[in-house]
DNA sequence: CCTTGACGTTGTACATATAGAATATTATTC
DNA sequence: GAATAATATTCTATATGTACAACGTCAAGG
């Protein structure tokens, strides 16, 4: 369904605006017709009528008189939406918070998106003197890291899908899918993942999956820190912590 | 809902895509292709479509099991990326809060986005017992109420297309529009509007507009309260607050 | 267990959204 | 201030996305 294959949609139209609409949230500043074209490999007369059609929906700012687009408030009516129905980031931030203030470590809950991507979406910082940091809304591959190999582990997926996915994904130190499929089937049995500077050079990730319903991953919970403080506050216990709110949290989503 | 210009859109899967998208925030439940079909009058198989090219842009999430859609959280990504470059709700919140605290009213920041609605960005709530109270993300029609009437006073519209859209709107105690168009008027040369019941009964909502460049209205700075708090605090009074703190935003805005 | 109804999904003819070139408009340079 | 370059926009033919109907599938009710 959200394969890299051939099939090409019957709606070209969204692909190409979720494209705009992401290039302008991550730009600095506006863009005109032409630098968004050029940029996404539009033709500017497509580009600039999916504009207006964002602009009419409120989605994306014009000003005429400089004649640039940026996001518009639009987009957070969206967002509204999804928070006002979103039991997870209700359930998950104590959690988060406990896990975060007793181990001194950011903890991140992300949802998965089918195999594409990862999505913070709800975080808690943790209390030393230096913390990473990662933003709600921030997307990553879904494969990658710890909270990757969760997907790998528990994510249903054909391994002959995992392989391909696999070759495209960008660490700093790579393992060999080998080595990562072992990690991966080790994951399955302990029931939590860790990735000690593979994705990041220096950070190491602890992550568990959380499900939905019985075998139905949804989310993960993910604990990050840099690779010193981590194995200074013990990986084994933090492991623990990071499994038992993931478990934790999997029991009242199903439940109610 | 969108417009009522003539000019047919050039990409109409834009409006339909943000039509699914809105109806899915704003419902409670998971929805099927055709409850969606049927409430915005699609054909089931463009809905379809659409669904799947959305749930592949990671904007709508999909169930297999129970074939429901519902919003995702790709929307949370294009949601940050304006938060990020947005510097109206950072440089207000600070004003908004001393307001609603001196005056014990709720506070809101909203964003005028064209002649359709506009979006609340930014809000303080008061220190009363009982406070009135709307969402970040919500939208209301952009000439209702105080705020309506800065966005008729200094949007820099057509009367005759203020006319024909004051026409469609909904007031629980609709003035007439001679009445309404005088209010404007006086909006133009004092600088702040009032609603008194006229959008909500027992409503009082007292609004100025902000400008992101001289001339160039973007938002507006609103305080709403039940109207005997709003006179008992002395409406004058708030008036001059309101239009003092927008000022100050709009130097700062087009400033900096 | 069979029937019924509603739903999700797939093929196909047609209307139309898109691509590309041409034109208008704005910004930049001399 | 004129000339130039880059940009935004309009125009038009055709590839293509959409609407409609037919099909397959599932759940409820008899």
């Amino acid at each position: 369904m959200t394969s890299d294959s051939a099939a090409p949609s019957k709606a070209p139209a969204i692909a190409r605006a979720a494209a705009i609409l992401r290039l302008l949230g991550r730009s600095e500043a506006p863009l005109g017709v032409n630098a968004i074209a050029r940029e996404l490999d539009l033709v500017p007369s497509t580009c600039l009528y999916l504009l207006r059609a964002l602009a009419e929906e409120e989605l994306v700012g014009f000003d005429p008189a400089t004649k640039r687009y940026t996001l518009a408030a639009g987009v957070l009516t969206l967002a509204r939406g999804w928070l006002k129905r979103d039991r997870f980031a209700d359930l998950a931030q104590p959690l988060l918070d406990r896990v975060a203030t007793e181990h001194g470590l950011t903890m991140l809950g992300v949802q998965v998106v089918g195999l594409q991507h990862m999505i913070v979406v709800a975080k808690a910082l943790g209390t030393g003197n230096f913390q990473l940091n990662a933003e709600v809304g921030s997307r990553f591959p879904a494969l990658i890291s710890a909270t990757g190999r969760c997907v790998a582990a528990f994510g249903g997926h054909d391994p002959e899908v995992l392989r391909r996915r696999f070759s495209g994904l960008r660490w700093e130190a790579p393992p060999t899918f080998d080595h990562w499929r072992d990690e991966v089937a080790r994951t399955r049995q302990t029931g939590y993942a860790v990735d000690e500077g593979n994705y990041i050079a220096g950070v190491t990730v602890v992550a568990a999956p959380v499900f939905r319903s019985p075998g139905q991953l949804s989310h993960a919970l993910a604990a990050v820190g840099l690779g010193s403080a981590v194995r200074r506050g013990g990986l084994e216990q933090l492991a623990g912590a990071v499994a038992g709110a993931a478990r934790s949290l999997s029991e009242r989503l199903s439940g109610a």
